[in-house]
RNA sequence: GCGCUCGUAGCUCAGCUGGAUAGAGCACUGGUUUGCGGUACCAGCGGUCACAUGUUCGAAUCAUGUCGGGCGCACCA
């Protein structure tokens, strides 16, 4: 819609014209400050230009009037242009709002290490991602999404000896003495459990098969892993080991060329030159790989692939790590641009204006399970999805158990199910509905009709920007339209009533569309003793 | 110290490719249809957009500086 009303004006002034919303809807659907740029080539004051512009565009089939109000030129648009619009959407309804394009991007995010279970920052840029990558296919976008397992390094072996300390102490009962770090929480002990089954109690002691249990055990976590994102509604395409990269390193260093070199017996990659702080080592003195190793196998493996684009989602404590694989990417003779690397910020959790108990049990983390039991994952996928993800973020959660209008999805659920109460309470069929032409609404049908059909833009907007929050803010003003029409309006028994419920349907359908593009289920009916 | 980032209503946050009177929810106060789900709606209260300077017809938005918070500054991942 405003695609085409932008297009159509970019044509008629030869240049990029800034639509924009109007502060206040009496001044129309669109506006645009375009006279004030204006003012300054033509020597002539803005007021003057947009009164030209405006008279310019008499008996526009796309527009019921153009006015200008002090230098602002305001669109408002004709009932015929909304009408023939609404009517496409509801027949194509599983195509409203979606593109095609022809690009391939590969996006990895949530990648956490397979050495325990997701906590609750994690969920974050697991959602943030998820919802990234719906709305891109929604756009046409062509998107694989990518798991990259960190099943190499220290914090493999460090997973293989809580196992053991684990078993040690429950299973063996000795007196176990802890270490400064190694990992705690409940999913060890079933794992430990899990070991003496499988390869008898010998494992527990015996230090040389740390990592052969590591290995065994790390595919486990990812079970577990998998299935609580399941639970959000979230999976993945795609999964690469990091293990399995090295045996590609000698090629790939010697693709990178002048970007690796040898000193003090490590081999460095020149970071610096590429802009990072200074360059950085990639294989140990004693040849371990570090942990840019695996990356640069793996960014290098990405792009031999043979993606348009490539989206990275990282904890924001790993900003500092951009420099040098985007040094990387460009040593391998690769675009550094197509590398887009995204943040997702701390999470801090509150219960009743309290700060969130950690538990215990869980090993002094929040465990996105626990969190998804208390309130849901409707509720978690919407409060992440509607904050921007790059800066920091404290919640409460009982707002989100609440049902009613301070719990914002359960709002926007509740305006949906209201309209299809309504649509199952009336006499008048589907298509008689359908075949009835939105004309005569009057104003404030007229206003939740515009409302609903910006649905389109709103998506590819929230994309483009990648502010996903865009989408759930526009849902949330959707709904409270909704319901205030509803209030000031009856619908079933007057005249209008068969206008009315296309233009219900209407706004039913952009509901859907954007929830189920958050991952969330439109419910048809709420019920009362539902309790989360 | 250096780098990144944030500072908007009592609280949690939108708005930031410069544009009309700075928004929402919560909290607080007061109201609502002889009606389709009141699980809703309306109104009020509440702001020096951290501070300063600059650019501009126009700055919450851009630039510079100051103050304050967070994160990073590993041959850990």
């Amino acid at each position: 819609m405003k695609q085409r009303v932008s297009a159509l004006l970019g044509e008629k002034f030869g240049r990029e014209v800034v639509l924009e919303k109007p502060r206040d809807r009496s001044f129309g659907h669109f506006a645009t400050p375009i006279a004030f740029s204006l003012a300054k080539e033509l020597r002539k004051s803005p007021m003057i230009i947009a009164e030209e512009l405006a008279s310019s565009f008499d008996n526009h089939e796309y527009f019921s009037s153009v006015e200008s109000v002090k230098g602002y030129l305001n669109f408002r648009l004709s009932e015929n242009f909304l009408s023939e619009y609404a009517d496409w959407a509801l027949e194509n309804s599983q195509q409203f709002g979606k593109q095609e394009k022809n690009t391939k991007i590969l996006l990895e995010f949530v990648s956490a290490n397979p050495t325990g279970p997701l906590h609750i920052g994690h969920a974050r840029g697991a959602v943030y991602g998820d919802t990234l990558l719906r709305l891109g296919r929604h756009l046409g976008y062509d998107i694989t999404a990518e798991y990259y397992i960190n099943d190499a390094g220290n914090q493999i072996d460090l997973l293989g000896l809580s196992i053991q300390l684990e078993g040690r102490a429950n299973i063996l009962n000795e007196d176990v003495t802890y270490p400064e770090s190694y990992y705690r929480g409940e999913y060890l002990r079933e794992l430990s459990i899990k070991a003496v089954e499988k390869f008898g109690k010998e494992i527990l002691s015996d230090v040389s098969r740390q990592k052969e249990l590591a290995l065994w055990a790390k595919d486990g976590v990812m079970e577990i892993i998998i299935s609580s994102l399941a639970d959000l509604n979230i999976h993945f395409d795609t999964f690469v080991n990091e293990s399995s990269l090295y045996g590609d390193w000698d090629r790939v260093m010697q693709k990178m060329g002048e970007g690796v070199y040898e000193s003090e017996g490590k081999m460095w990659i020149a970071s610096e030159i590429k802009g990072d702080e200074k360059d950085r080592v990639v294989v140990r003195e004693d040849k371990r790989p570090t942990y840019l190793a695996g990356d640069i196998v793996y960014h290098n493996q990405k792009f031999e692939r043979g993606y348009d684009h490539y989206i990275n989602i990282w904890g924001a404590d790993h900003h500092g790590y951009i420099p040098r694989v985007n040094a990387a990417v460009e040593f391998l003779g690769y675009d550094s641009k197509k590398l887009e690397t995204l943040l997702s910020q701390m999470v801090s959790l509150l219960k009743d204006g309290e700060p969130y108990k950690m538990s215990k049990r869980a090993g002094n983390v929040i465990l996105m399970s626990d969190i998804v039991e208390e309130i849901g994952s409707d509720a978690l996928r919407y409060i992440f999805a509607s904050k921007k993800s790059d800066t920091a973020l404290e919640f409460d959660i009982s707002e989100f158990k609440k049902q009613d209008s301070s719990n914002p999805i359960f709002y926007i659920q509740y305006a949906h199910a209201r309209i299809k109460t309504i649509l199952s309470k009336s006499d008048i069929s589907e298509e008689e509905i359908l075949k009835s032409p939105l004309k005569n609404l009057g104003e404030n049908a007229d206003v939740l009709l515009f409302d609903a059909l910006l649905l389109p833009e709103i998506i590819e907007d929230a994309f483009n920007s990648r502010q996903v929050q865009k989408l759930p803010d526009y849902l949330k003003a959707l709904a409270a339209s909704l319901h205030k029409f509803y209030y000031d309006c009856r619908i079933i028994g007057t005249e209008d009533e068969v206008k009315l419920l296309k233009l219900l349907m209407v706004v039913a359908l952009s509901l859907k569309t954007g929830l189920l593009l958050l991952g969330i289920e439109a419910k048809d009916s709420m019920s009362r003793e539902e309790e989360v």
